[in-house]
Order: structure tokens, then sequence, then C-alpha cells
DNA sequence: GTCATTATTGACCGTGCGGTCCACAATAGT
DNA sequence: ACTATTGTGGACCGCACGGTCAATAATGAC
């Protein structure tokens, strides 16, 4: 009955989440998301409202396929210990190769906009519960299996891994080397994951 | 021979700092620098360039200050493993009694420009390997003071402690309780610190 | 084919930005 | 007191930004 749509939203969506990924939200201009998502500036408004909005869209697209990503790793590798230490790992492999660091989009929206905008910030929060809750059941699951102390407080570890791992992001963007962000993993993990499995 | 200058720089840049922490760069208007400096626009362009520089010798002032402080910390502290401990405790309190939990200036820094301004990032990186230093050599002394156990790897270590640090700074920008906070800075102290001074 | 409806485009708008400049103020030397 | 020199403040500039809108294109219903 009318004109279809000529763009898929969630094409559009991964590409903005791309640029802001790369330039941050101030350094993103409608110019930018433009250029990435080959839309004219109406469509962008006509479809997603404002820059802001586009944004907060952006970044929970962003935030779903991060937690899609967690919750299969979790659960689809086989001993629980294993997946733990593979959080801490994870951050050290992307972007190795490209040379690009860029971090964490969530990390990177919440510092710079966290203290301005209430709902990023809530985002955050909400995310990293979310995340929290499930690292412990993976935690819970790697007592049962005998791969970690039964007597310690998922929870708390699961929040010390989480925190551990952020702090590798972030220093992933400090221009340290890949070997010695490699060993500070494999510290980390040692330290916080004291049974550990083979070489 | 010449008319004086009516300010302090080094207020100036106090001044700057505050206001680039608490707002990030970009979202930082010359307006609002010259709100928190009371100086007219001419006289900051006179004095600093232009934003960027302001913006530039602001951050370092905050380095430094941060690294003066750092110094005392390791060196004033009688045992050394609580000097380290303290490391990871310090961003709990950081602003835990107004609310306001801007993490660090550095970090938001590098994770707002890191990416488009080399001169950041290279800060972030010389600034990182100073406190590894720093802390490393505070780790070498507990080890000698029998507070932590002699095999292990100090600059390894120190790296691990730091990373873990810049976890807690971003992970208290994300809406989690002081309590919980602590938790987790205590949990990532006794398992990076195993051997920890009472209750 | 006609029409109603929605998508698309790009010209256009007002605003707030970083940055410049100039008239004026304040000092030190003589 | 006069002058040279530098600091100060705010008016001013051009620009790029986010955002709007109207003309046009593409579809489905009938």
């Amino acid at each position: 009955m009318a004109r279809p749509r000529a763009f898929d939203e969630t094409q559009i969506l991964n590409a903005a989440q791309e640029q802001f990924w790369d330039a941050g939200y101030a350094a993103t201009s409608m110019e930018d998301l433009m250029q990435v998502s080959g839309l004219g500036k109406g469509s962008i408004y006509a479809a997603f409202g404002d820059k802001r909005q586009l944004f907060l869209r952006a970044l929970r697209n962003y935030i779903e396929g991060n937690h899609e990503q967690l919750r299969r790793v979790l659960s689809d590798t086989p001993r629980a210990i294993d997946a733990l230490r593979m959080l801490l790992d994870a951050p050290v492999d992307e972007g190795a190769d490209s040379g690009v660091r860029r971090g964490c989009l969530l990390a990177n929206s919440t510092c710079e906009l966290g203290n301005a905008d209430p709902e990023v910030l809530a985002l955050a929060h909400a995310t990293y519960e979310t995340s929290t809750e499930l690292i412990a059941d993976c935690i819970s699951r790697a007592q049962d299996e005998g791969g970690l102390p039964a007597q310690s407080d998922a929870i708390g570890l699961a929040r010390a891994i989480l925190t551990a791992q952020q702090g590798i992001v972030y220093m992933s963007r400090t221009g340290m080397t890949t070997a010695a962000l490699k060993a500070t993993s494999r510290s980390l993990a040692d330290h916080l994951l004291p049974a550990h499995s083979g070489a």
C-alpha cells in the first residue's frame, strides 16, 4: 500500500554501531552516519528519530550481540573453567591483527556519556548485572565440575572476573603490546581461577 | 615592562582539568572553559594556544599529580603489601560520598580520543609504563619484606594489579554500589596479593 | 491507470562551535 | 608623564553541526 523500505534496519544499525565504535558518539557526525549507512539524512531521521536515538539503538544492538556471544561461550564450552578463562583472554585477540584496538563500545560510551546521559548509564549498569549473573552461573557450573573450589562466592568472583576483563579491555587500548597483554590476562586468570587446565 | 598576568597558570590548568574530567573533551566547550577559569576567550588562546593544547596540558598536569600521589603512597606506606592493596581500594573511595563517579581523566581521555589522537595514546602508554615500574618496585619491596612470595615476576604482577585497578575504576562508573565495588576490590586484592594483613 | 501512502533525497535552516582580532588596560623603564 | 609592551575581554567570523522540509519516487489497493 506504500513504498517499501529500501534498506535493512539491522544492517544500518550495524553500520552505525561500527562508526560509533570507531569514533565515539560526539566525534561521529550525521555526515559520517550517512556515509556508512548509504542513506540520506532524511531517511535516517525518519527511521530512527535523531542521532542520540540511533546511537542508543546501535548500542542496544551491540549489547544484545555481546550477550548472545557471552551466553554461547559460557554454555558451549565443555569445561566451565575454560570458558571463564576465555573471558579474560578474549579482549586480547580482539583486533590484535588489524592493529585497531577500539575496546568495547559499551565501555567507551559509558566513559564518554555515562555522566551526562542517564540512559547510557542505566544500560551499562543493567548489562553488567546480567553479565555478572551469567558468569556466576558458569562459576557454579565450574564448581560442580570440580574445576573451582566450591566454597567461594560465585557472584563475588563473577564481579572480580568481569572487572578484570574490563581492565584488560581498557589496557588493550593503551598501546600495550599483545604479548604483555596476553601475559597479563593469563596472570589474572591464574590468580582468579587457581585451578587451570594444562599447558 | 609589560602588563603582568592576572591569573595563575596552574590554577587555570586545574580548573580546566576538572571541567574536562567532568564532561570529557568534546562535550567541553570554550564557553565552559571560560566560565570555570574566569578568563576571557582571548586570554586562554594567548596563554595556551587552542582547546586541544589546553586539554593536553591539563591532562599532563593530571598525570603528574597522579604519579606524585602514587609515588607517595608506594613509598610512604610502611608495609609495601599494604600499599599495593591500597592501589585497588583507592578508586572505590574516590567520589563515593559526592556520588559523582567520574573515573580517571586519563582513562576517559584515552577511551574518547585514543583512536584519533596519537599524542593522547602516547601519553597513556607512557603513563602506564611508568606506573607499572613504580608498582613493580613496590612489589620487590614487598617481596623483600616477606609480604609476597619472592618467586613471582614483579613486572607481570604489577601489570595485573594495574589492569585490575583500571577495571575497578571503570566499574565504579557503571552504577555499581559502593558495597559491591568494595567487595570486588577486596576480592581482587585477595586473589592477586595472597598474603594479606589482618581483618 | 489512479490514488493513497510511505520512503527517499538533498537543499535548506538556525545555532553553537572553535578560533581571530582589535580596542583597551595595566605594568616597567626612562 | 610618556612610551613600549604585554595581558585582557568581548565582539565578531566562518563553518560544520544536528535537524527540518518539500518535492519526488515507489509501491499496493481498487
